[in-house]
DNA sequence: GTCTATAGCAGGATAGAC
DNA sequence: GTCTATCCTGCTATAGAC
């Protein structure tokens, strides 16, 4: 393994480790000395690489988060596109789709929703990003889809708040298992997500008043 | 004034700085010195009144968050015995009253969401005590009273599905605020509250599927 | 009950060997 | 680039004066 090889290797681990633990038990419950463990390598790899713990956690998003942010909007896009019709219907399906199954595993889709969650209460660094990069783009150009669809009347805030609530719903069913698991008495198995797939498509659709049912 | 009333004053007010700070910032992000300082008095008296660090956070929900709760249920309740039928229009509309406007301030709704979030995520003891002995019967009295009205063939699963979509709009609507307010360009003034109020019952009737207009 | 003083420790960061 | 050793700051918690 050459030297440039083992670099990458170790920056790499240091941020995918770092992730998990971010994600886990937020900012400040993880110590540096937590991470390298993780990451099998030096406690001062991480102020080698990135600079300072701080530094490391807004690289998290900048080489992870946002990344993935970006791949899950186009899985999204991809199976809209399949569709003949960018119909209300289409829409709220291939949302929840991506959103709640998408192209990730389960622990990779609950580190990056809870990484989200805990931004979106701060005003911190990680959130600008976040916020100005990927999630106001993304609400406009999805209120964008919607919009020829939407019932008249409804006005550009109306929209927009539908697109929120729909954001919403799969955001808690995702970041808020524990509390959902508890009051359904039901495991996030693979027929429960479908099921929750499902829900959400509905739910929404009909909460877009467009009076079109889903089946 | 009294040694007893200094004695709970002290307590009293350090509970609440404890939970303004435990909300804004997270548990390890806040440190003791901070909490004293805020509440005007010495770094010992934590420790003397509370034990440890962690036994004051337990005892912010226990003293704070749990009986606010409460208040919010009741209060939830009240305005729905004022209506002659639980229907689900009534429930959608009292719902989004008492969790968006509701009978506290900005502030403490505010701290209210933000620590709610901050436990739903993690399984800590905090969120045991919140979970059994707040959310699942509220969702399960929730779920009992709109049970009649909804569509039939909706089974146990999609009804609590239904309730648990309703409050994660509330949810979202109250601690996501800085990126609600970037999205829509609105702050919460009265006025944008108002709408949000209108705009969660009404997604959420439609959501339901009862086929009811809320006008 | 409230304070000061301090013990005792864990954290982030760095210097310098290899 | 990676490691060890170490500095220093800031934390929780407590002992003991008042």
């Amino acid at each position: 393994m050459s030297k440039a090889d083992n670099h990458d290797l170790t920056k790499e681990r240091l941020l995918d480790e770092a992730e998990g633990l971010f994600a886990k038990k937020g900012y400040d419950a993880v110590s540096v000395r937590e991470i390298t463990n993780a990451a099998s390598c030096n406690l001062a790899a991480v102020n080698y690489h990135f600079g300072n713990k701080k530094n490391l956690y807004l690289e998290v998003f900048r080489a992870r988060w946002i990344p993935r942010a970006r791949r899950l909007h186009e899985s999204f896009r991809k199976s809209l596109d399949a569709e003949e019709t960018a119909s209300p219907k289409a829409v709220a399906r291939a949302l929840a789709e991506a959103f709640l199954v998408g192209p990730m595993s389960d622990e990779e889709r609950f580190s990056h929703h809870q990484l989200m969650i805990r931004e979106l209460g701060q005003s911190t660094k990680a959130f600008e990003l976040v916020a100005d990069e990927v999630m106001r783009p993304f609400f406009k150009r999805l209120a964008g889809t919607l919009q020829p669809a939407m019932p008249e009347g409804l006005g550009k805030d109306g929209l927009m708040l539908n697109v929120l609530s729909m954001f919403a719903m799969v955001l808690y069913f995702n970041f808020a298992r524990e509390v959902v698991t508890r009051v359904t008495g039901r495991e996030y198995t693979k027929a429960f997500k479908a099921q929750l797939v499902e829900h959400v498509a509905e739910f929404s659709l009909s909460g877009f008043g467009v009076g079109e049912d889903l089946h």
